[in-house]
DNA sequence: CGTTAGGTTGACTTGATTCAACAACAGTGG
DNA sequence: CCACTGTTGTTGAATCAAGTCAACCTAACG
């Protein structure tokens, strides 16, 4: 693996971590080292399964994906979409067992690093451990807000609140303009991340059409107007903890996290 | 602060923690030798305040806890509940601001710890720091879980489920046993928890007690029949990820989680 | 005792589901 | 190049789970 592959792989998970700790070149070093396998997921692939026991963490280097839980009767519940950058199966590799399912919502590129790789970095490299830590605490602050979404937003302001959320992750990992962007979720897997029916979603959708919030070619979204969108879907941008440690970038016009 | 007093408020936190990572006697001195405040709350008074900067983690000693959000039209969203042992505002001391508040259910003993103490602590005890680490996983897990509730599950099993979380968890921190436990939840509670009306929790209750599935006297939930619940709730107790290090504690009967 | 918070119940409404049919589209193979 | 097939999206009508509103009840408490 050549030093200009090597950097491609891992450079947009260090620098998200370095918006999390300050970091010195030692643990710059150190990250860029770790061994890790490419592998290549196809959509609607499985990443992990809930049962898993793999001792490993998978990256996503390219492409987006999703996790899922199943309920006994069927139902299928959406947890949260992932986008190059993220770590997504620590919980099968720090944990002993995954709890959920992780599934490939496009082709994704994904980097394999084996979990005892992982405990050695975070145990020689503690701001690294601790940028990773962070890294789990915004997870964690990314499900609650989900929890709020589905159990206390009507449908209109879910979808409006899940737009908005998508664009802004997206823009802080500079994959996303204020123009609109590619949101490749079909209305099925829509319905299962704001737990209600397709038929529904695709009511919304036309209804957010209509009224000018949204402007939909195929599946890639235009937003006139962010403001509006995001006053519709009550959203603001503080739980996704963007700017831990170098601020949020400033950008021209009306972005969506501006609140 | 005597002795005696260190460990009767640490103690949980650090079982929990062996339950975790192993551990060795450096970081059970390390972890005894935290210093920190104990501080008194009453119930419904805030232990964190979305929007707080406050430098500190918070540890519950004795009592409950609960998590919540507030949506714009002003409907609120109960993302979690807590019990001894369980740090709860590590996000408003890790991260730089917290974007939840906390309150006390029940008249909550806490200890609070500084900021730069854990800091140091996760950073010359690595394996702290992973236990640590992995319990923020494990929360991720529990938010995860509460998402496919509010989402994915009609209000019958959702309650039930919600019981079965309790009951589990509680038990497992030796605060519950098979015979029932005090939910000193009002109706109103449960209705945020669950992101439906306090009416409708109402009729739930009725009829669960009226079914069989429970039996209330006042706040206290006795469980004739574990299985049964457990079925209609959907129940596994696989995401609690109570087995980390130690096997559970196995116990006579039909004990909630014995899926 | 009056006040208040929490719990209970009935009558009516509504947001979302269900079911069912059809349209648009992409991919496949004859 | 077109017919075939499966997936995704669209729409209407009927139904339902949960919400709303409003009244009343009960226990705790100063």
């Amino acid at each position: 693996m050549s030093h200009e592959s090597v950097a491609r792989i891992l450079d947009r998970t260090y620098r998200k971590f370095e918006t999390r700790a300050s970091l010195d070149e030692d643990d710059r070093r150190a990250f860029y080292s770790l061994p890790f396998e490419v592998r290549y997921v196809d959509p609607n692939r499985y990443i992990a399964r809930e049962g898993d026991r793999a001792p490993r963490a998978t990256l996503i280097v390219d492409g987006l994906a999703f996790r899922h839980k199943v309920t006994v009767e069927g139902a299928r519940q959406i947890l949260s979409v992932h986008i190059p950058g993220d770590f997504v199966d620590l919980e099968g590799s720090l944990l002993t067992v995954a709890d959920h399912n992780v599934q490939a919502l496009t082709r994704c590129e994904t980097a394999i690093v084996a979990r005892d790789e992982i405990i050695r970095l975070v145990e020689t490299r503690p701001r690294l451990g601790r940028a990773m830590w962070i890294d789990t605490l915004i997870d964690g602050s990314i499900y609650r807000e989900w929890i709020v979404n589905v159990g206390r937003r009507d449908s209109k302001s879910g979808m409006c609140h899940l737009l908005c959320e998508f664009a802004r992750r997206l823009e802080a990992a500079g994959l996303a303009d204020a123009a609109g962007y590619e949101l490749p979720m079909t209305q099925e897997q829509l319905a299962d991340a704001l737990g209600i029916t397709p038929v529904h979603v695709n009511r919304i959708l036309r209804e957010l059409d209509r009224q000018g919030l949204i402007v939909r070619d195929k599946r890639f979204v235009r937003v006139p107007n962010w403001e509006a969108l995001r006053r519709v879907g009550g959203f603001s941008e503080l739980y996704l903890h963007l700017n831990q440690v170098m601020p949020a970038v400033q950008r021209e016009g009306a972005a969506p996290g501006r609140a």
